[in-house]
DNA sequence: GTGAAAGCGCTAACAC
DNA sequence: GTGTTAGCGCTTTCAC
């Protein structure tokens, strides 16, 4: 806060009008002639005076600001999620005062504190484990709240995520136009309930087509490329009759990738392989992988629009939006 | 905004005291007893009163709250800078209003404005193009700022930067223990003064040692893995008698990987490829790119401490500060 | 050591 | 249509 900045009274002086009139013209509220309006604002403009939105803040008991806890925005999940919301949020007028979580449930709890001091108007969060919630519950009886993604089932508050069953079942069915009659599903997580839903979404297309599967659980905290390739490593140690894999994400599918070039195995020749989120990485050179898109920009979208929502118009209970997946075809997959 | 929360004075009331008392238990500033402390700080608690910091922000005039403009935290590169500088920020008891420019200047004016306007105490930026530093240079004087990177000659305003100079130097010196007598440099960008000394460390090398150069350069507004494509598809479309490839920039050196995959040009066994600024691609299974690492977290950390500190003690000048470099030796390079 | 009171810069009744 | 004034919730002199 500069401090010498010019007030409103300053302009109300050098415009001959009362700080009312002023503070009229700046926000656009009606009782005022256009012709003062006008005059008003061509003096802010000469001074270049930027009306104080703390102070403003204060008077109207809403800040504008979002806050935004993410795991890590040097990942590139969130970095490509934080930025969409970042600028749908903006366009909407509101700003995000953006955090990290490092994945831990002791700082979201602290950030959400945090945020709650900073007065924003309302808070996205991105959770890190099933342990997140239980910490939720204590705020959203205070602020506005917004979850992405969904890792527990029958969450009652508002959240947004991207159709997980729709996802596999739509990468599965494309394996089996493939031709692919045996599919692995590496990386599942039993205590996530996206990674529930993405195995169900899985299974029913084998069930259907009567197609061979398997489950290989990963059973840490989290998915990884390390994680992946451990899983994979393990996997092709021993005899491994599947044409195909289906990964739980794209970070399982990178290390299942890895630990397929290190056994010789060839990809998509030996083997296809199919992701999920359509992070980033996939595009790359060399990765190439086919996987499933999670919608980003529909995601931020509707989660900023949702939360605003919220706060324009609070209400009880809560609202719930699945987004589309689709599929995104690259080098990773091949008819048997 | 919550409303309904608990004020100052409530506290006060509860706890049998002015105000003022309250204030300055929670402050943590002198001229209160060290009992009458402890009984506020526990109604506090025991409410689960937040202190509003909107507030507190006006009547102290500082904020503890930094804007921070970045490029598009969705980059890989912006998001480990932009996750850093959150971080350390927070560490401090500063929180971050993050924007992303998008990479266009007139956006970065308009934030510029918009931070001031959110009274942020100072803001830290990447700046997108030259051009972004004659749009800074209307800001400066209202607002403690610091630049992170440096594209242009003689920056005189705080910044911080790695040592490109000699980051190239350090791969050159590497390729040329390697054996390498020929290196060609892909991606060089004339009008960025990053791009002039990372020309410079690697020239310089390759005059010591007689080692035979090349500069390929890049004629657009930004490095990116498609224009590093264009170049060395070009390059490889005639002969081509280099060993080695010094890409100016890691996603330059990714579009490089790509051409020579495509060409049949073997990495490392025909051709050494090194990068610069190790941004999280590189370390993915199949790319293993040797690279120059810029040290985010040092960076976001100066950045930070520089900033807080004109803040805090505002004063004529600038500050500059140059941080080191380092090679991370990974898969793409060889003896030749 | 403690409390009363005057701001911080703005908005929004409420008069005129 | 315009101006006056009382807050918004906090910090900080200044008395006591």
């Amino acid at each position: 806060m500069a401090g010498k900045n010019l007030t409103i009274r300053d302009i109300a002086k050098l415009a001959g009008v009362s700080n009312a009139s002023v503070s009229r013209a700046l926000t656009g509220s009606c009782g005022i002639s256009e012709k003062t309006r006008k005059h008003v604002l061509k003096i802010c403009e000469r001074e270049r005076y930027t009306a104080n939105s703390i102070a403003r803040s204060l008077a109207v008991r809403k800040t504008r600001l979002l806050g935004c806890i993410v795991g890590s925005v040097d990942n590139p999940y969130m970095g490509q999620l934080a930025c969409q919301i970042e600028l749908y949020a903006r366009h909407k007028g509101y700003n995000l005062i953006l955090c990290n979580s490092t994945n831990k449930e002791e700082h979201e709890v602290q950030l959400m504190e945090l945020l709650l001091g900073r007065q924003v108007d309302g808070i996205i969060i991105t959770p890190t484990s099933r342990a997140s919630y239980t910490a939720l519950e204590h705020f959203l009886a205070r602020i506005p709240v917004v979850v992405i993604g969904n890792t527990i089932t029958n969450l009652r508050y508002n959240h947004v995520t991207v159709d997980n069953f729709k996802g596999t079942f739509l990468g599965a069915e494309y394996l089996v136009s493939l031709g692919h009659r045996s599919i692995a599903y590496v990386g599942y997580r039993s205590e996530s309930y996206t990674h529930r839903l993405r195995a169900q979404g899985y299974q029913s297309v084998c069930e259907t087509h009567g197609v061979k599967s398997l489950l290989i659980e990963n059973k840490e905290a989290a998915s990884s490329i390390e994680r992946g390739y451990a899983l994979a490593k393990e996997l092709f140690s021993g005899p491994f009759p599947y044409t195909a894999i289906f990964a739980a994400t794209d970070t399982t599918a990178l290390g299942v990738m890895q630990a397929a070039d290190e056994a010789g195995i060839a990809i998509p020749g030996d083997l296809s392989l199919i992701g999920f989120d359509n992070i980033s990485y996939c595009a790359l050179p060399r990765i190439n992988l086919t996987t499933i898109e999670q919608p980003f920009s529909a995601i931020a979208a509707s989660a900023v629009n949702m939360l605003i929502g919220t706060i324009e118009s609070p209400q009880e209970g809560y609202a719930q939006m699945v987004l589309e997946p689709s599929l995104i075809k690259r080098g990773t997959c091949a008819a048997v």
